[in-house]
DNA sequence: TTCGGTCGCTTGCTACTTGCAAGTGATCCT
DNA sequence: AGGATCACTTGCAAGTAGCAAGCGACCGAA
């Protein structure tokens, strides 16, 4: 699978998608995320094969979501840390794990999340930050914007919008 | 990669990621929300190969995302139709699309959404279903849930937590 | 009735990716 | 000196991706 493929589809979902579509990789943010931020660390909580660790590491920092930086000399020790473009991936692992939670967790969710803000359970809910109001298939509509292109992997772009985002 | 791996990992960001976190499935979901739903029409969309096009939707299919209905007799023929589950994953969508806006298009997002309900271009926010507050790693904390359980892929749940979800 | 075209696939081949196991080199502790 | 930890790399077997070709059922035109 060409990664550079998806980032050349004219498409904001397929170019986040060839960065971050692949569960060893969102594992892996998920991990930096709550803290696990060293390659030992981060292969004995996952399990995963060495040279697959070191290949999606060395991805994530050529794509920009993460950086190296040493947390000691002597001996060198070098951790992972999450870049802003990184951080900003943490709605995808929310939606992710909602999504889990409600239709992959019989006995209850693994983790429950608390929003300190209000000191609640958070069940993560996508809204729009214009008016607050519920994101969904049924009330969001596409129209092609300012980079959009005819090109091969859109075939909304061409003409037959705006459309619906719902099921036809 | 096995994707039975992901699944029997006891966290639903990982269950979620072995169903879902794949580019090609993640751009038929996309096409089969905007309407697109043969396979003839997606492979032209997406230029796949037809043997990946068909090994994603029957997993589509085997893992309750996705069904096959008959749209005409004589020749018999199939159109592919989101499920409830499916189509759940829409936010999942949303939040790539809404990253690779931010972060993968000069010129402007390719695609912009309308949220019918205000009338306004939608930009995408988590909230908190609780109090309608954002979501972010600052000001979210992971706590062990009922089907929480020590096992490999999770080092939160055996005892490091609570802990918060941002960065350490 | 033959001819080409569409649709929804399957098969065969080659090239790349994965998972596992072993090895490496630097540094530490004993 | 001997073993352990860390962060990797290398080698190999097995699986997956991409491409091209083929297939069977039907359609419409000539």
């Amino acid at each position: 699978m060409d990664r550079n493929r998806f980032a050349d589809i004219h498409c904001s979902v397929s170019r986040a998608a060839g960065v971050a579509a692949d569960p060893w990789t969102l594992l892996i943010l998920r991990d930096l995320f709550l803290g696990l931020n060293r390659y030992e660390e981060l292969r004995r909580d996952l399990g995963i094969a060495t040279n697959v660790l070191a290949d999606r590491l060395d991805r994530l920092v050529a794509d920009g979501l993460a950086e190296r930086h040493a947390y000691q000399d002597n001996p060198l020790r070098h951790a992972y840390r999450l870049t802003p473009a990184g951080r900003d991936l943490y709605p995808v692992l929310l939606t992710l794990l909602a999504w889990g939670d409600r239709h992959r967790s019989e006995g209850g969710p693994p983790l429950r999340l608390l929003h300190a803000d209000c000191g609640h359970p958070a069940v993560p809910s996508l809204t729009c930050s214009h008016c607050g109001g519920a994101l969904t298939p049924e009330t969001t509509t596409a129209a092609p914007g300012p980079g959009g292109r005819a090109a091969p992997g859109t075939a909304l772009v061409p003409g037959r919008l705006p459309t619906s985002l719902g099921p036809a």
